[in-house]
This record gives C-alpha cells, structure tokens and sequence, in this order.
DNA sequence: CACCTATCGGTGACAAAGTCACGGACATCA
DNA sequence: TGATGTCCGTGACTTTGTCACCGATAGGTG
C-alpha cells in the first residue's frame, strides 16, 4: 500500500524528523499543531492516571498516525494521553491548517486518514473489550505469543522461542501488575509452558499455551 | 447549536425513523450503511464478551451521533459491539454514500462530523481510564452524583435527591457486579450517605457522598 | 383476594487480582 | 570489590469478581 504521504514530503507540505529511544512527542494537556506519522520506529501512547499507574492505549508502528491526534486535530482539544518512542522513531508531519485543508482537497489523502483512524479506532476497542473480558492468565498468554521471538539458530529446536520482556515491562502490556505476572509466569513454568529468566522469557511449548487463550 | 442536519431532512437526503424503548439497533458483525443521528431519547452502546457480561461503552443522546458508525462507515468495517434504545427514540438516518459525499462538498457538514466524532473518542477513552484507575466506590459514588436526581418537592427538603436505578443497572454503568454494587451501597448506608430502596438508590448527603471520589 | 411469576436485592463462601513491603540475585561500572 | 540500579520472588493483606442460593416485593391474572 503506498501512502500518499511521501509526496507530501517532496513537496515540502509535510516535515521530517527524528527521535531518539524513550523520547516524550506529547504529554496530557499539550496542545495538538501537527498530524503525525510514524514512517519507522515504535511509538507508546499510554495513560497516566493520577496515582502514577500507567495504561498501554495502542502502539504507532511504521506507516500508521496517531488516533488522538487525528481526533484532536479534528476536534479541537488537546491531548489527554502521553506519547512515548519505544525505538528511534522518524516522523513526518503535517501543521494543523494544511492537515485540514488536504483533508478537504486531496481523496487520496482523506482516506488514508480515515482508514487510518478507523482501523486504530477499532483495535482500541478491541484491546478495551479484551482488557475487561479476560483473565490476566488468557492475556499474558497471549502477550507471550505476540512477542515470541523464534530462535533463528538453525537446526535443533522445534516450536522453542523467546520473549525478551521484563516482568515489568509484561505487566503494563496487559494492564496488570509486576507482582502478578511474577506469579502467573511461575505458574506457567511450573506446568512446563515456560522458563523464566532474567530480562526474558523462554517459550517451551507454544502450542500448550496457545490453549491457554481459550479456557478459562 | 443548530445543527446543519435538520435542513437534510427537509431536502429529503435524510430519512427519519422512530423507534420503541429496549429495541436492538446493531449487533456485533453487523454491517453499517448508515450514518446515524439521535434526535431525541437515549442509545446505549456496549461490548458483549463471549462469556455474556456486557460493558457499556457510551450513550447517544439527543443531538449526537455514534462514533462507532462513524468510524465503521469511514473505514469501511463491521461494527464490533451491539447497539440499544434505552428509551423511546427518534433517528435520522444518512445512506453510506450520501454520507460520503456530504462530507466532500460540506464543511458544515464536516464540522459537525467531525467534532462529534473527537468528542465521543475522547469521552470513551476519559471512560476507559476511569475504569482502569478508579476503585469500584469511586466510579459508584461518581455514577450516584450524575444520575442524582434533586426532589422536585418543594418546600421541604436540602440536598437529598434520588437515583433511579437498580444495582444491576448501576453495576453495568460502572463496569462491576451486581452483588459488588449491593455491598458497596450497604456499605454507603452504614455510613448514612445513602438509603437503599427497590428500584432505587435515595441520597442523604450529596457533599459526603461527593468526597468519597477523591479519598481512597 | 389468592396465587404465580419475574425481578430485585442480600449474603456466605470462595477465587482472582491488585497492593504493600520486603529482601535477595544479578549486572555493570568505577 | 564494592556500590548501585534493575529485576525478580514472596508473604500478607485488601479489593474485586464469581457462584450459588434464598428471601422479598411488585404486578399481573384467575
């Protein structure tokens, strides 16, 4: 799918910048001048609530924009989240005026954005739904599964891969506790899933936690 | 605020629709064709996991559109979670490629979209995180305040008002159980913020109930 | 009125998850 | 070889959710 964007770049309509790893692009209560695009690199956009706890909302990946800002360039409000570089990112963006007037007069560049935001949309929804329906065990288990890692060294292992994540790190992926991934994974290592170690988790059988997904 | 959607309905792009109390208007997988405006009554909006509990996303009121449809129809997808009249309501319909177009050749029209689209995203995340972060007396003593209705009786009373709501009702309005709600509020009356009733919540102090959001 | 039935609410017992307060293990770097 | 910071394990406790069940009440209906 080419985006529309690069040309912007050409043109000059849209700028171009970089940012380093753990990188704050916008803070809650920052006002919102520019659309934004992720054209490489990781972006975080969590909550922060008030008693210092944080809430994974969604991650920008290579060629995706930003839900809140659209939403905030679109409806006038600022910000009400925090927006973190996971990696080194490279950013294109768009000023406020020239967004709103390419909305109106570029089809190409309207859908992009639509499609964008509605597909964002969407996956926030999902991660709500999924967030207040399932169990810390069904999350981590699928947490551990999105992140695997197989491990490239050819020729001995079948179905053994890598998650390298802290415990820390696992729990704000699923919107839980140290604590209680802590325990849980010592629970799936003691039912032969898993082993633990320091800074990452080794998968032992993928398929055996796959279903933990499904019961209970 | 006058909304550029009435003058739709005398050029006839917009048809109107009324519908009874306690009526389905989508369902998870259903597919959107139609912008959608409350003219007057209540939409409730809420996911239904697999296991069958249901979560209240947001409610339409008069005046407003749905930020799912909007977002489906924009995107072009299938609607995720499942739609009903909590009381008597009249709509106002716009088919998919009118919508489309509209949204082209009016700015009016646009504007109109669009901030309530922003609007209803913010307040759907302001809700998301409220639930992540607020304990279940807080959300509870938060849901009393609002659905607070003061004792129209005049003459005789200070700052006692009465919720019309059973704990079932309150539980699914702040995400919790009914049970969780019943001791919470036997809790509040011990405390001789509330009085519990059949059917209905009555409120003896606003101001403590009120504190009860910040502390703990 | 007497009865039936559906809804509403109360409660005990237990399970799941979150919080608090530690302490120990490991890595890195001066 | 400490010295420091991150990472992880764990006990104790609180909060919240779940399950099962029962009693109370309102609103019909014969």
């Amino acid at each position: 799918m080419k985006n529309p964007i690069e040309d912007l770049v050409q043109s000059n309509v849209a700028s171009q910048t970089t940012l380093p790893a753990q990188q704050s692009l916008f803070n809650h209560g920052d006002k919102c001048d520019h659309y934004v695009i992720v054209s490489s690199g990781v972006v975080r956009v969590e909550l922060l609530s008030t008693s210092g706890q944080q809430l994974l909302l969604y991650r920008i990946g290579e060629g995706q924009s930003c839900v809140m800002t659209t939403s905030c360039l679109l409806g006038d409000n600022q910000y009400f989240a925090q927006a973190t570089t996971e990696t080194p990112v490279k950013l294109l963006l768009i000023p406020r005026e020239k967004f709103r007037s390419l909305l109106i007069e570029s089809s190409e560049f309207r859908d992009f954005v639509f499609d964008g935001f509605s597909e964002r949309l969407s996956s926030l929804m999902q991660r709500t739904a999924e967030l207040a329906t399932n169990t810390v065990d069904q999350r981590l288990a699928a947490s551990l599964l999105a992140n695997a890692q197989s491990q490239g060294k050819l020729g001995h292992e079948g179905n053994g891969s890598t998650v390298h994540l802290t415990h820390e790190q696992l729990a704000i992926e699923i919107g839980s506790a140290r604590e209680v991934v802590s325990r849980r994974l010592a629970a799936f290592e003691k039912m032969g899933l898993i082993k633990r170690h320091r800074g990452h988790v080794e998968i032992l059988d993928l398929d055996s936690l796959a279903k933990r997904l499904s019961l209970s």
